[in-house]
DNA sequence: GCATCGGATTTTTTT
DNA sequence: AATCCGATGC
């Protein structure tokens, strides 16, 4: 590899690029030039050691970074870089599944399953085995269900200790063979379906393990251990395993993210080497020091100082606004105020918030001062009713067992074919071992199919969709992809059904429009790769067109990127570290670290904000907490509104502190241990509730650190209450 | 089968 | 505030 490259490099960097093959960790704080050593490892291996790109695989978190990780390799080796292996763990796994899809239990034209669908068969789950919705919330389930899988363990396997976890595990079981009888899979799948081959056919895991020489892994902190299986496997012949990541920016916990992947990657691949990138190239000193003093109140990490050779810089600005209102347009007056000294470019700013709601009133008061603004996230494109209608009948037309996509099109427009119809149908197609789909295809032949005269009247309407179906099936071979789209809508009317000549339904009707665009792209991949792409990349992490305007976003959509001026924005208790962390120290932790992610996005200026009053998720204005994180902030990082803040509170007194700290809200005191440990509430005991009066305690649980006690009521109904919060009253 | 109204219900982050 | 669900009426 060049010497001109490496000499752009600090020695850590550069020892980091040319390390000896076999299993390296690479430690990197934020903006240490992580990406930069990923590319030109990908570099030096192509280059330098001569291995042949397709024997390389790089894998990343988000199909953010793996675009912009692609863009640079292309950048330094150009065209040989062709070859190889380049995606998101999903993205992967997909390619893999795709090869070997005999060995599923699905065919190769599986369809994947997104938040949405899998939501829809869980509610028939449920259905059918006639439980409440409301004790049983589908979400809920699809979480444990998740996490299960991200852990390795199949319906078999699942852990029992409740009777609710027998139940889910049922619902589990019936949830993944309806999966397979969808001819679908989930997200989680995908992970789980290779790993499982990886590791039943060792022919198979050899093949991948004997080409993948070389194995590079981004973001490695928040990989779950599915995937560190696979990455193991992968591994198992080579050994050249290079992961790189930074425990103190793992902010996917929630997703499944294991931390012990660390200690398991230590254990398996001993003697590997590691380095470590401390050296900061984005930020300024104050703006270092201000996120170190946030993360290096959690426990339970290795201490990093965090260095640069920049100068110092400007203090962490901190605004506390009236209200919500008063926050969101202090942001865009600020922003507008800088730009208009002209020293930055618009996209030199970023806003920053922990839930995508928090956007609303940033985009009105964007809009309001006429600054365009880029908006990461939030309302999906692929999300929207009409989008999804449309990528629902590709799908329908793929793979006709998708009952799913079938149930949400076949009578969208409005056909005549209502509820009963679609019962009616899914039942006979049970009787006779099919799918709804395949009746369907079959009905289209018309006098000749044997499922008309069983359907009766209904039997014809159900026909003439078949006959669609039928039709466009055979477009796929021949035609094009964006003729099928064309035609579909067409055959449907989706035009007329749309448009009811409102601002909205003209939208609506350019969004599809806009979705064709994005068939076109696809024209020579086919079908299947589209729907898979749309289901991978359905998130926005697409990075927004590249326009030259500040940019809004979640704070974990914020990783990886960096701006010149960042501000946070709801710096307020019950939102930056969010409710529902609240009584859970690691979820805190990770709050914790998600603050400090997006502090450490900012090079030049950070700041940061927060409302004293805020329309809370319902309804009416509440006041505020300052969040504690900002109680982390040494006086001297820190310039603006502090101040007054503290003079207002200052007047309690706080007793003799050396450094001056914000009052602590008195909630913060009792966060230990306030989970029960036995429940209050016993099975059989008679209770009384202010509002439904006077039932029987069916059952209590603890769970997630509260007791849940569900009862019986008197007048019929069973409720699932929250002990600390129901105000039961115990009878005698 | 479809439209409409009223009531209940909302848990954050994303592949 | 917005969306979803169920019941009701046509």
């Amino acid at each position: 590899m060049d010497k001109e490259l490496l000499a752009l490099l600090n020695p850590q960097q550069q020892k980091a690029v040319v390390a000896p093959e076999g299993a390296v960790l690479v430690l990197a704080g934020p903006g240490s030039g992580k990406t930069r050593v990923l590319t030109y490892r990908i570099a030096y291996l192509v280059g330098g050691l001569n291995i042949p790109p397709h024997n390389i695989l790089a894998v990343t978190f988000t199909n953010k970074a793996a675009k912009e990780m692609n863009a640079r390799v292309e950048k330094i080796i150009g065209s040989h870089a062709s070859g190889l292996w380049l995606g998101t763990f999903h993205a992967i796994c997909g390619r893999i599944l795709r090869r070997e899809a005999d060995l599923l239990p699905v065919d190769k034209n599986y369809v994947i399953f997104d938040e949405d669908d899998q939501r829809a068969l869980m509610k028939q789950v449920l259905k059918e085995a006639n439980v409440d919705e409301k004790l049983y919330r589908p979400n809920s389930i699809l979480d444990a269900i998740s996490r299960a899988k991200n852990d390795l363990t199949k319906p078999a396997d699942y852990p029992i200790q409740t009777f609710r976890d027998e139940k889910i595990r049922d619902f589990y079981t019936r949830y993944q063979q309806l999966l397979v009888k969808n001819n679908a899979m989930d997200f989680d799948d995908m992970l789980l379906y290779t790993a499982d081959i990886l590791e039943r056919f060792p022919v198979i895991r050899d093949k991948y393990a004997h080409r993948f020489e070389h194995i590079l892994v981004d973001e490695f902190q928040d990989t779950n251990q599915a995937q560190y299986f696979i990455l193991y496997h992968l591994a198992s012949k080579h050994h050249n395993l290079y992961v790189v990541g930074d425990e103190d920016q793992s902010i996917y916990r929630w997703r499944g993210a294991d931390y012990r992947n660390l200690k398991r990657f230590e254990k398996d691949f001993p003697g590997y080497l590691k380095i470590l990138l401390e050296q900061n190239y984005r930020s300024t000193q104050s703006i270092l020091d201000a996120a170190m003093a946030v993360i290096d109140q959690n426990d339970n990490r290795t201490r990093k100082k965090l260095f640069t050779e920049k100068t110092r810089g400007e203090k962490v600005a901190l605004y506390e606004a009236m209200d919500d209102h008063d926050e969101a347009e202090y942001v865009v007056k600020a922003i507008s105020r800088a730009m208009n000294l002209g020293k930055a470019k618009q996209s030199d700013f970023a806003t920053m918030y922990r839930t995508n709601a928090q956007s609303r009133l940033l985009e009105e008061e964007f809009r309001r001062a006429g600054i365009n603004y880029r908006l990461v996230g939030a309302q999906r494109f692929y999300g929207r009713r009409e989008v999804k209608d449309a990528i629902a009948y590709l799908r329908l037309v793929h793979n006709p067992r998708d009952q799913v996509s079938l149930a949400r099109v076949i009578n969208t427009p409005p056909r005549g074919i209502g509820d009963k119809t679609v019962e009616k149908l899914a039942q006979y197609a049970a009787s006779v071992n099919l799918t709804s789909g395949e009746v369907l295809l079959d009905l289209a032949l018309g006098d000749r199919s044997v499922h008309l005269l069983p359907l009766g009247r209904e039997g014809l309407k159900l026909a003439s969709f078949g006959k669609l179906l039928t039709t466009w099936r055979a477009l796929v071979e021949q035609g094009s992809l964006a003729d099928l789209f064309d035609r579909i809508l067409k055959d449907v009317d989706y035009q007329v059904y749309i448009n009811d000549r409102s601002e909205e339904g003209f939208d609506r009707w350019e969004n599809v429009m806009e979705l064709r665009l994005v068939v076109m792209e696809y024209e020579d991949q086919g079908l299947g790769e589209f729907l898979e792409s749309m289901a991978l990349v359905a998130d926005q992490d697409t990075l927004p067109e590249v326009m030259d305007a500040p940019t809004m976003m979640t704070l974990h959509a914020a990783k990886g990127l960096e701006f010149e001026q960042v501000f946070i924005v709801g710096l307020d208790e019950m939102l930056l570290p969010h409710v529902r962390s609240r009584d859970d120290v690691e979820a805190m932790a990770e709050e914790r670290r998600l603050f400090y992610v997006g502090m450490t996005r900012a090079r030049q200026k950070l700041t940061l904000v927060r409302a004293r009053r805020r329309r809370s998720s319902y309804g009416s204005y509440e006041e505020t907490q300052p969040s504690r994180f900002l109680d982390d902030l040494p006086d001297d990082l820190i310039e603006g509104e502090r101040r007054t803040y503290r003079s207002r509170l200052s007047s309690a007194p706080t007793g003799p502190s050396r450094t001056p700290r914000w009052e602590v809200p008195a909630f913060r005191v009792p966060l230990k241990d306030t989970t029960p440990k036995e429940t209050k509430y016993k099975s059989g005991m008679r209770v009384r509730h202010p509002i439904y009066g006077n039932g029987t305690v069916r059952i209590s649980r603890i769970e997630l650190g509260d007791e849940t006690v569900e009862v019986n009521f008197d007048r019929g109904v069973l409720k699932a209450l929250v002990a600390s919060l129901a105000n039961l009253e115990i009878l005698g």
